[in-house]
RNA sequence: GCCAACGUAGCUCAGUUGGCAGAGCAGCUGAUUUGUAAUCAGCCGGUCGUGGGUUCGAAUCCCUCCGUUGGCUCCA
């Protein structure tokens, strides 16, 4: 790009219209050349692809030749929104900076939803003093001031932001921006800020804006740096579009798995056992057990082998799949079968860290003679890691059992069970495997995320040449689990190591193996994908399945992860036609995920109100009277020989407050029966979603319900109140 | 783990400047015998998350711990 500003340019508008231009005339200047009414709606312009101000001088932004190939930016252009929200985020830190005093200012980008600010201040903000910073921002906006970009060498930017006494604008000139010649600063009143824009003309398009939430957030996202405050809102060009943002935001609240869990009497989870841990209550349970059988059965047809392992295994299992000192932290602590077992632990970690003082270890050594261990191998002048492997070689002895983290180790070792021909593979082992994992206390978050968890976990052995047609089947397993349940948009993230850290174990080759492979079936799936590097398993690349759910919210559920690394690890081998051993590729996979995570996730895409193959209690008989009650109970006898999951109301009381209670029960369908029916053996059939549907015999309900149920049909009971709205973009400002 | 907010009956929530802890729903008992989203009456139910402090007096003010929520960090 030219840094060239007064000489003439020519703009090209998408429509193939040439104009002759000043250098120094902006895209606003030609959008007023077109129309007032343009100029008055123009928020940005686009450049090959790149948003700029509509301030911009044309020069700047003119080819080589002169040619500038414009579009204009309006209101209606998806990419204007971050446009708009950016400069909101503006606006809300320039109102801040108002209302407290000492505020420092970090980064402010937008995101799916809206924007955030992260502020480094002594006082605390808090939500009480949203009407506030609110009443500073319709000020600003009311001002309707413009937004001023102007450039700074490195040198006098940061001596700007010294003299604003905005010193992590400093820290980030020095560092984050270290090899940028010059950098941007954008002014709006007396508020400047560094930063990259692009932003709207003036602070009046911001039509509409809330303040959302105040939460904590470190500098530059290091959790041991120092935590700032942040700032959430969101902005719109209008006030329509932002009411129906609130109420999706409401929508969402009202679908909360931890409420409608609570109030249907799905699960709980309570202090008195322990954070994290999920009770599964019988109608949560009757879900589960409705997924698990319906994939148990669909992986036993799709040639899988049902096996079984324990909740714990001695902890060197898992020092040779790695899982243990990768993941130590966020482990529960091993169980050890010495009562010095947890010393000689602590002490063995000491020692690694090179924080033990000679001082301190003869207090060790004292303290593990008190119990009667006699460490005959350890020499306090020996080195450390001889002195580590004295301590291991005891621990290998008096046996350490972790609870399991993970089930692939254990799926390794039925492998290994016995010598493998390659006439067994594809050996695919599936277990609803239950794993046990210290999560962060602030990482916890009702069935979404716990501390034990049950995985639909699988793992395919195969030979190198069997991956590729293994990996499209678990792809079209995961598929067909889905859309069994109704979830049909999905797109599949492909992580892949990222090249530059040391996370990662195994060979680069065998990690190119992986990583073409799996994009290669991708590739040939014609599934939309996009690969993210950074985000692989320490052992492998995955295929994650982000689903959107009927509200526009994405999740993370199945997961398809192929592994080169573990059966070297195991030394698992199998013997080939060529009659010498091999070693076999392994797939781990799971379409659900977690049980946990996967049924919160259906609770709220389904409002709680389950489609009948999932429901916990399908139709529930309500009886006029209780003269009525013995024919009541007889129709239910009926409903529950032919399968179906049915309940008799039995309670006193009108039938329209039993009708009220199984509708806020969610329960599906409602068999009224009364002195008529009793007499022709009927029922009245009352669906939960259309109503009544009139009286007929018990045999065409069940008939009309056990087809529901076998063909999985999904109604959505519950339909979102929320007006989709489109997102923009994910892209956020540097700064 | 970090920052912030919150914690009152099974659930949802009131509770004034510190002055005897309340409502609705649920539950129980009784009456009622009912036709497609609430029949009536009575009763039961709380060491105000925990431990400490200030005070004549604490649900209310202060501190500790536990838990929950919103984020951050992490996520095999």
């Amino acid at each position: 790009m030219s840094t060239a500003s007064i000489q003439n340019v020519e703009v090209c508008l998408p429509d193939g219209t040439k104009q002759k231009h000043p250098g120094d005339a902006t895209p606003m200047d030609v959008a007023r050349g077109i129309s007032e009414g343009l100029a008055r709606a123009v928020v940005a312009a686009e450049v090959e692809g790149k948003i700029v101000d509509s301030f911009r001088p044309l020069g700047e932004l003119a080819n080589e030749d002169g040619s500038v190939p414009l579009k204009l930016l309006t209101n209606r252009d998806a990419s204007a929104l971050d446009v708009l929200r950016h400069s909101a985020a503006h606006v809300m830190a320039r109102a801040i900076m108002r209302v407290y005093d000492g505020v420092s200012l970090a980064f402010g980008p937008t995101t799916s939803g809206g924007f955030y600010y992260d502020f480094d201040l002594s006082e605390k903000i808090s939500e009480d003093d949203f009407p506030k910073i609110e009443a500073e921002i319709k000020k600003i906006i009311k001002a309707k001031e413009p937004f001023e970009r102007f450039v700074l060498d490195r040198d006098e930017a940061r001596k700007l932001c010294d003299d604003l006494n905005q010193d992590l604008k400093v820290e980030h000139i020095d560092t984050g921006l270290g090899d940028q010649p010059t950098v941007s600063f954008y002014r709006q009143g007396e508020f400047v800020d560094l930063c990259r824009g692009p932003h709207i003309p003036h602070a009046g398009m911001i039509k509409a804006i809330k303040l959302l939430s105040v939460a904590g957030a470190y500098w530059k996202g290091d959790a041991s740096g120092r935590q700032l405050q942040r700032v959430y809102g969101t902005a719109f060009f209008d006030k329509k579009e932002l009411a129906a943002y609130l109420e999706q935001l409401e929508e969402a609240r009202r679908r909360d798995h931890r409420v409608l869990g609570k109030q249907h009497g799905l699960f709980a989870i309570n202090p008195e056992v322990g954070q994290g841990l999920c009770l599964w209550l019988p109608k949560g349970a009757r879900v589960r057990v409705a997924l698990e059988d319906f994939l148990r059965k669909e992986l036993l047809s799709r040639g899988y082998d049902p096996v079984y392992s324990p909740h714990i295994g001695r902890v060197e299992l898992y020092e040779t799949s790695g899982h243990f000192p990768y993941y130590r932290d966020s482990q529960f602590a091993p169980l050890f079968g010495s009562e010095v077992g947890g010393l000689l632990d602590a002490w063995n970690t000491r020692l690694g860290e090179g924080n033990l003082s000679s001082d301190d270890e003869d207090k060790l050594i004292a303290a593990a003679e008190v119990f009667g261990v006699k460490l005959n191998d350890y020499k306090p002048s020996a080195s450390v890691e001889a002195k580590q492997k004295a301590l291991h070689d005891w621990q290998l002895v008096n046996e350490r059992y972790l609870l399991k983290p993970m089930n692939c180790p254990h799926h390794c070792q039925i492998f290994a069970a016995e010598p493998r021909s390659y006439r067994q593979l594809p050996l695919r082992l599936f277990e609803f495997g239950t794993v046990y994992r210290h999560e962060q206390t602030g990482e916890l978050n009702g069935m979404m995320r716990v501390r034990g968890l049950t995985q639909d976990d699988a793992h395919i052995f195969c030979t190198p040449e069997q991956v590729e047609e293994e990996f499209r089947a678990t792809i079209e397993l995961t598929q067909f689990v889905l859309q069994s349940v109704g979830l049909n948009d999905y797109r599949v993230q492909l992580s892949l190591r990222d090249p530059d850290s040391s996370k990662y174990v195994g060979s680069e080759e065998n990690w190119d193996h992986a990583e073409g492979a799996l994009r290669g079936v991708l590739q040939h799936s014609g599934m939309e994908f996009n690969e993210e590097p950074g985000e692989a398993a320490f052992y492998g690349p995955k295929a994650d399945f982000m689903v959107r759910d009927c509200i526009g919210r994405s999740w993370q559920l199945g997961t398809v992860q192929l592994d080169y690394n573990l059966p070297q690890r195991f030394k698992l081998q199998y013997k080939g036609n060529d009659n010498s051993t091999h070693q076999p590729v392994m797939i781990h996979r799971a379409p659900f995920g977690s049980l946990e995570r996967f049924t919160g996730m259906l609770i709220e895409h389904f409002a709680g109100a389950f489609p009948m193959w999932l429901a916990p209690e399908q139709i529930r008989v309500l009886p006029l009277s209780d003269k009525s009650l013995d024919y009541a109970v007889a129709v239910a006898k009926q409903l529950d020989e032919a399968g179906l999951k049915v309940t008799v109301d039995s309670s006193d009381g009108k039938v329209q407050a039993k009708i009220r209670n199984a509708q806020l029960d969610l329960v599906n369908y409602m068999a009224v029966v009364g002195p008529k029916e009793a007499e022709m053996g009927h029922l009245a059939l009352r669906d939960r979603i259309d109503g009544d549907l009139g009286a007929m015999p018990v045999a065409e309900a069940i008939a009309r319900l056990t087809d529901e149920v076998k063909n999985r049909t999904v109604r959505q009971a519950v339909k979102s109140s929320a007006v989709s709205i489109a997102e923009s973009s994910e892209t956020s400002h540097e700064y």
